[in-house]
DNA sequence: GTCTATATCGAGATAGAC
DNA sequence: GTCTATCTCGATATAGAC
């Protein structure tokens, strides 16, 4: 798919990305993580904005694959358990992009003008919410992603080690959703 | 404290940090909002970094007379839930910029370089969350800030106003953060 | 307070040698 | 694949007239 040297820019660019956002971040500062020149990078990838689509999508292609496992399973409920987990699995893996993907204004605006993405998207969206859900279940959802994206990366959680900020986000998130019981409490 | 040139200027400038984001925005974008030349700008801010500081800092003191008057609370747990409410009702009205200055690595430089706002950052977080609170209460807290910060500009909840907006996430954190039981259930 | 005009710099991008 | 050199443009910022 990629050759080793677009891969190399490709995660120079996404640390960099994380970082100083997609705006902040110039070729020249992409060639110097790298020891090269802006001419090398630009032979493989003619423009700026070749970069910011194939770093968006290679992160998209990870959701997507699961959103396949998810659809598989035949009891929604346990699709959108599965497709949760795994979100929050590769924003704590993957820290920090998932809040540049959902956050930069230029992947934004590329998530909206690209249709591939805006179909993917939709398909996304719809697996973590019923067809008929309420507009609880809707805001509820609305929170949950931005919460996932962002919580990684707080002040409040610098020292947390990624397996118990994982369980706990998992625990948090199921519980918004509704998809599992709160632990301890009943409902009427 | 501003003449009403500077106020234009920063109004039209947050409205733009929240849509292009810092690094995004240009003088001449700003200047071409208000109907002005650069230079016009410049004669009020000297430079693009005093805009973006005076417009954090006009944001951060909404936040800090919510602390304030949260503070005068007795009950810490009260402290809580009146400051979390503010906080939502803020991030209501002043849609996107919430985002913004949570999630822009300019603004968020600012906030770590500028030691005002890293004082006034201690504090909230202080007020936000017990002295002794454990990891579970910590990851929530990030969860919910994070949550807030992006709610309001979901392409899930386009569609739904603010009054319901505002009153679901109040809810929904509250019940993150412990601060009152689950409406219709019980805790043994 | 606002303008025109301009200086300076760094960004994205290309040409062509090795 | 990488380099040097260069182009063009837009960005920050300043000078000085009205």
């Amino acid at each position: 798919m990629y050759s080793p040297a677009q891969t190399r820019i490709l995660h120079a660019a996404l640390d960099l990305f994380a970082t100083h956002g997609v705006s902040g971040t110039s070729l020249q500062m992409i060639a110097d993580a790298l020891g090269v020149t802006k001419a090398a990078v630009y032979h493989r990838f003619k423009a700026k904005d070749d970069i910011v689509l194939a770093v968006t999508e290679a992160e998209l292609c990870k959701l997507e694959e699961a959103l396949t496992v998810a659809r598989a399973e035949n009891d929604a409920v346990e699709a959108r358990k599965l497709l949760v987990r795994r979100i929050i699995d590769l924003s704590v893996e993957r820290k920090g992009f998932v809040r540049v993907l959902q956050n930069d204004p230029v992947v934004i605006r590329l998530l909206g003008e690209h249709a591939p993405f805006r179909a993917f998207m939709s398909e996304l969206y719809a697996t973590l919410l019923d067809r008929d859900d309420d507009v609880e279940a809707r805001i509820s959802a609305a929170f949950f992603t931005a919460a996932i994206a962002g919580t990684t990366v707080s002040p409040f959680v610098d020292d947390i080690d990624a397996d118990t900020l994982r369980a706990t986000m998992i625990e948090l998130t199921e519980r918004m959703l509704k998809l599992a019981p709160l632990k301890g409490a009943r409902i009427r």
